[in-house]
DNA sequence: CCGGCAGGTCTGTTCATTGAACTTAGGGTA
DNA sequence: TACCCTAAGTTCAATGAACAGACCTGCCGG
């Protein structure tokens, strides 16, 4: 491995928009990213969220990885988890456009699914990411993803959806509720093991 | 035609970055819609700026089109242009944060090599795409692109790349130097027919 | 009526994505 | 020990897009 083969070059365009679409712009990648800032983590969180082929998920891991945008961490023999690194926070503003542009130009079909707000005050957050009460954009630790009006009518319902239901800090590993077997003692233990790290949202 | 088959559906991910990702994130979308905000608009000046297969560049056109953010007009019989509708224009925030991330993370390799400035005052705009000396954020008519300190270093050298070296407004047609054959009579009297329209950056 | 140009379409090959099956390694249960 | 489970991959055949290059068409100017 370690091959980085990977088309999408566009390597003659010259321009900070063509580089950063080669690091970022191929099928799958952003929405990885999109998940890890919502606190996914795992391999097969991704898988269940993303309805991702295997393959390709290992692909994008392993180049968001080597290009810094993820660190992969062992949190038990043999087990990676993925966090985001300082790189990888900082493409925060490219998610936040895309979000913004798809809730006005690609209507929503019953309000959005999900809310941010700013944990200290409740506040839902503006569309620029910024708490109207307190007049500050919150740093990541201190955001709350919560479901809002049109979250009930979701089109999916694996495990990883049902946890974002819940409301969580961002970047916080998520509660996965097991499906069945209520005794898969080992890996339980290991969910709530990996706590946030000084992830720091540069602007949102 | 009309025929829209194409991939790139995340139909399952019901979430405003998934949607957006639909309607722009196909490879080389993006990069025309960049090349339609610097003043790109013909068939041929795509072709010519891109290295963009034929067939792929058409059937993008198309698409986009079809999906309302560009515009197809005939500025001479048989002969299209395309402008950024409304829609079209609004995407501006996606390409600015993508160019502000290729430019911090995506080391350029010797300065940028495009500026945007005011055109009353003539100061370069900040990252936020506002004036420092007015306080204000210009409108598109009021942004101009000149080169920048690695406008020398580009990789590229036909008619479009050196079109965008020569200061002009945003969103204004390109003034192309014909190759060789200085009598291109027909063609060039068309070149200046197509004034910029009312349109407007939402927000640069 | 010839050549050039804008704006495409057609074609064969290469490359990426997909889904499904298979692999590896550790752990729990009986 | 034998058996079963889960996480996290790898491998593979089939499909579908992307690619480069040749070809086509309508219009023009000389």
């Amino acid at each position: 491995m370690i091959v980085v083969p990977l088309g999408k070059d566009y390597e003659l365009q010259d321009c900070p928009i063509a580089r950063a679409l080669e690091l970022v712009g191929e099928r799958w990648t952003i929405l990885v990213i999109r998940d890890c800032f919502l606190g996914v983590r795992r391999f097969n969180d991704f898988l269940a969220h993303l309805d991702i082929p295997r393959a390709v998920l290992t692909n994008r891991l392993d180049r968001l990885v080597i290009e810094g945008m993820l660190k992969r961490r062992e949190y038990c023999p043999g087990r990676n988890e993925y966090l985001l690194t300082k790189r990888g926070l900082s493409l925060w503003p490219i998610l936040h456009s895309l979000a913004e542009w798809g809730d006005q130009e690609a209507a929503p079909r019953a309000g959005r699914r999900r809310l941010f707000a700013h944990v200290e005050c409740g506040t839902d957050l503006d569309a620029a990411g910024a708490c109207p009460a307190c007049g500050i954009v919150p740093d990541a630790g201190d955001v709350e993803i919560r479901p809002g009006p049109g979250a009930e009518l979701a089109l999916r319902d694996d495990q990883v959806t049902r946890a974002l239901l819940r409301p969580h800090r961002i970047l916080e590993p998520l509660e996965i509720t097991p499906a069945r077997s209520t005794r898969s003692g080992h890996v339980r233990s290991f969910r709530r093991s990996a706590q946030a790290t000084e992830q720091r949202l540069p602007s949102m």
